[in-house]
DNA sequence: CTGAAAGCGCTTACAG
DNA sequence: CTGAAAGCGCTTACAG
């Protein structure tokens, strides 16, 4: 067991004293060594170093009124955010700022409150949502807030870093495989994500002039997958599931299974988000590769510039997602691509 | 769009002057509704309602020496620490503390060194690390720190709070089927968790007077378990495999298949963390389900009874974990267990 | 190049 | 029950 805190930290003042000198010259070492003279400099760092002294950066932010810290929202979901919670905060401190977590339970427009709360609690000079947040009805920010996987638009600083685009690419190589009727097992439509996969899902299969069986919400749960599959006709003629995730995914393959159906002779099944679980699950699970860490970065980007008042730089589009194949699709039964 | 800081927030000041008392007032109002009288008080009540008045927290902060901030350290592996962290910080927002999230790259040593600054900051009055930290040669913190998942015991306010018991029952549990060789897939040796299964694993071997063809020391990824079964000879004698976790389980499955061996005919499988995704994949993975929100909640309180430098209380043994027999186990083949 | 002074927005003894 | 004063540890014009 070591010690605690009996010794308070060494003041800027202390620091001046033993280098015999003032602490405005501390301070002035501390924001820029070269303002003073080389042997002034000598006795400062010396001082420093002999008390191991650190600013108290808490009276530093009270006068300039600056935290450098920022909020990120985390969802209260089943998601993990794991990894572009990791990218974003080394994104965050390579720029100077503490990244503050703030884990929001309840509906989007609870969340909101909250963030409304933070915005404007003067300890955070942005926020980043993991989570789609309800802003109808608040009328001003006053820190940037840029939400990560949200098409709503009501938002300052919105980014949209959420893109459902390779639902288009998905069907279409069913459909050149031969598919023709399709099933969606939605994520929770809470989720942006949820919804803008669902709107592609319906626009994609009305453009290609196939045929939607269903377009089922789910709630991101293995178990909805599994019922999905549970309950639907033997005659549905659904010969593709395009399930909300991967978790979604894994549910639909097992309920085919208790149905009796093979994936992907009989069915083919496609996921999102490209757990290494799933890739080595029998079948391996064709999915959308989703590199949150780039997303993470890339939020952390969009909300520095927004906080230094720069120009906001566009989402890299098209290079965070990416379709993969695997054994989980394949062409459809021949009786079926036959008819 | 909406508008950006334009208007700075009212000061203490302001609102005593509104309420025609001395700031002084506001802030005892701030303090101690109670302690006003009540004329006073609805005068103060209007007027920071008037003003929407929220008291600047760096400010009080700076005067009480007091931040209500904790520093979570998350670790730069391929855990995921969402639930765990959600709770954590929910627990931790109950209390009235704020958390920040540091995420560290490097290895123990670099995460000690970040961890070592963090806790002299002056910014955070206690720290959780979901990583394992080498704490060796720090002689001593001025906040208190808890680990979550790490055996070392040289470190101030240390709460174990993983906890490989479990690995006994599984291992107990299949000898009881008659497994008589085991393979361990251990997960990477710089978690304290894997260690201390691995340390189980071989401990309980021993004890029962089993056969333990290897312990191998993966890297948490399914690739180590699909490897290690790749790697093993025809005539190993291995009937049961128990993987760090559930990810190193389900390529460890996938590289029996490749082999020829079905699980759990041929081989017997079992994981740890009961993702959602394995069990409902095929075979359904044995494994151990890990409260990980008890487990956050639980560090928390014993961070904030350091902090307040109450008893710490003991970690609630035997409730966190909980193994789950599912498919992937069943009794060696015949001829093996027969001999 | 360096120092004395003011002030950031609060809380907390100390008087009254 | 309320107010005047001091002070938390810094930074930043303003002088010199």
């Amino acid at each position: 067991m070591a010690e605690v805190g009996e010794k308070r930290p060494a003041t800027i003042h202390q620091v001046a004293s033993l280098a015999g000198v003032s602490h405005t010259t501390v301070s002035r070492y501390l924001q820029d060594k070269d303002s003073l003279k080389p042997k002034t400099r000598v006795k400062v760092d010396f001082a420093i170093k002999t008390l191991d002294y650190r600013p108290n950066l808490v009276a530093r932010s009270m006068r300039t009124r600056r935290t450098n810290r920022i909020a990120i929202v985390l969802p209260s979901g089943p998601h993990s955010p794991g990894r572009l919670l990791s990218a974003a905060s080394e994104t965050a401190h390579q720029a100077g700022y503490q990244v503050e977590i703030v884990s929001i339970e309840g509906g989007p427009r609870a969340r909101a409150a909250r963030v409304d709360e933070l915005a404007r609690s003067g300890q955070v000079e942005g926020i980043l949502s993991i989570s789609s947040i309800d802003v109808r009805g608040k009328k001003s920010w006053n820190v940037p807030i840029v939400v990560s996987g949200n098409y709503d638009d009501e938002l300052r600083g919105l980014g949209e870093l959420a893109d459902a685009s390779e639902i288009r690419e998905i069907i279409e190589h069913l459909a050149g495989l031969g598919h023709r009727t399709f099933l969606h097992v939605a994520g929770a439509q809470t989720f942006a994500s949820a919804r803008s996969r669902k709107q592609v899902y319906l626009e994609t299969i009305e453009r290609l002039g196939l045929r939607s069986f269903a377009a089922i919400d789910g709630d991101w749960s293995a178990q909805s997958g599994f019922d999905a599959m549970a309950g639907l006709p033997s005659d549905s003629g659904v010969t593709a599931v395009v399930a909300g995730n991967d978790v979604v995914a894994m549910g639909v393959i097992r309920g085919a299974r208790s149905r009796g159906w093979d994936v992907p002779r009989d069915l083919s099944v496609f996921g999102w988000d490209d757990y290494e679980i799933a890739r080595f699950a029998t079948p391996s699970l064709s999915t959308v590769a989703v590199d949150r860490e780039a997303q993470g970065r890339e939020a952390i980007h969009r909300l520095l510039a927004e906080i230094r008042g720069e120009p906001v730089p566009e989402p890299a589009r098209g290079t965070i997602n990416r379709v993969i194949f695997r054994e989980s699709t394949a062409p459809p039964p021949a009786a079926v691509s036959g008819r």
